[in-house]
DNA sequence: ATAGAATCCCCCAATATGGGTGATAGTTTA
DNA sequence: TAAACTATCACCCATATTGGGGGATTCTAT
């Protein structure tokens, strides 16, 4: 009977919102609610057993966090989806969730039709997310226009922050040496830093590169 | 009479898409074509008299591809958001389009709902994709699963790419200088470099950090 | 038990780095 | 138009870094 119907597993701390999300999951007979637990340790005590395709996962939870579970849930069995609901709309904790493995990020203020929506398109192989939190991806791609360098320096940036010398950055660029020397100098002042690695780390703190 | 509608501009090559898009987004009142253009020089030519909130661009132009028009764009006016609306799903001009500073990416299968669905999402700030490429977004966040070297070894990594030194990544990982030198020599021989930047090339290329 | 992982040690030559102090020619902007 | 910024190149110098070579030990999985 249920053996066509995706198994899902519901890692939430709220019993009410635990309990809502079973009763509308269960609703849709393309979905079943093998099981669900308050806390991350169970549920991943619980894999062998549940076999869940997807797992809908909190990020507040008691004891293991949210962004730990997924890392051990991802590296115990890759082919789980996670589906990361939570109030949290830190940019912060959507980039570690995203690069732990999740393959959603929606935020608790969505309804139901939208939850189950997004189910579905996890299933489907998408990657439901959150306006909000899609627009924070999206503009994680992109640039600061206010960047203090110029066009010249932020290549010299690029190549630099590659783990490129000094020599290989002017052959790159068809300059000599102490051209590049000349511009790394110039992007140190600017940036207020004095060495490659302050640099880089400040260019990708500020996306200047 | 047209003061509170969006002030939309279609550039698209394709001479029935073109005119399709416009009657359909006219006939919301919300929304309101001020010009179309069938390449990117014209429309970066319009782009004071039309003043758009929203371009809606197509990547397939004769002439200045989609890529410059919209880095050219972005750089006249920040402001105005650029949807793209394209037959490609490749990750390269997905990644392009998204760098040069698209708010959002729909391939041509949607339909007209989905696309005004994606105009709507725009204006209200977010950054509206196709479920394919929404999943391809998520999964450049992801590592390579099938990684070559240790965990360790891609702390070193990471470090490395930093532009850290080895007496550097020993601190931050306290260890010795030697120790750290002994991660990055076997690092080496099993990405198959013998370079820093040859490493960080390849490391990010494979998404090994 | 063998392989890999992580830790540490020494030697050495070549290269890279960062700071200093310049210069010239072009472009942009106030 | 003058001042500011940009891009280019030069030389000096001391120190740090890198990559290659040779090892070694301990622990943990398979």
């Amino acid at each position: 009977m249920n053996y066509f119907r995706s198994r899902i597993v519901i890692v939430e701390d709220n019993d009410a919102v635990r309990e809502g999300f079973s009763l509308i999951i269960n609703s849709i007979s393309n979905y079943y609610v093998v099981s669900t637990y308050d806390n991350a340790e169970d549920a991943i005590d619980g894999l062998k057993k549940d076999k869940p395709e997807i797992i809908i996962m909190d990020l507040e939870l008691p004891g293991m966090s949210g962004i730990e579970a997924i890392t051990a849930i991802k590296k115990l069995n890759p082919g789980i989806e996670i589906l990361v609901n939570t109030i949290y709309e830190n940019s912060e904790l959507v980039f570690q969730a995203l690069c732990a493995g999740a393959s959603g990020y929606i935020t608790k203020n969505t309804n139901h039709t939208e939850l189950l929506t997004a189910i579905k398109e996890v299933i489907q192989g998408g990657a439901p997310m959150t306006s909000n939190i899609a627009k924070m991806v999206v503009k994680s791609f992109q640039r600061n226009p206010n960047s203090p360098i110029s066009a010249r320096e932020t290549e010299v940036l690029e190549l630099l922050a590659k783990g490129k010398s000094y020599s290989m950055i002017a052959k790159d660029l068809f300059i000599t040496k102490e051209t590049a020397k000349s511009h790394i100098k110039n992007i140190y002042a600017k940036l207020q830093v004095n060495s490659k690695s302050e640099a880089i780390a400040k260019a990708t703190r500020d996306k200047l590169i």
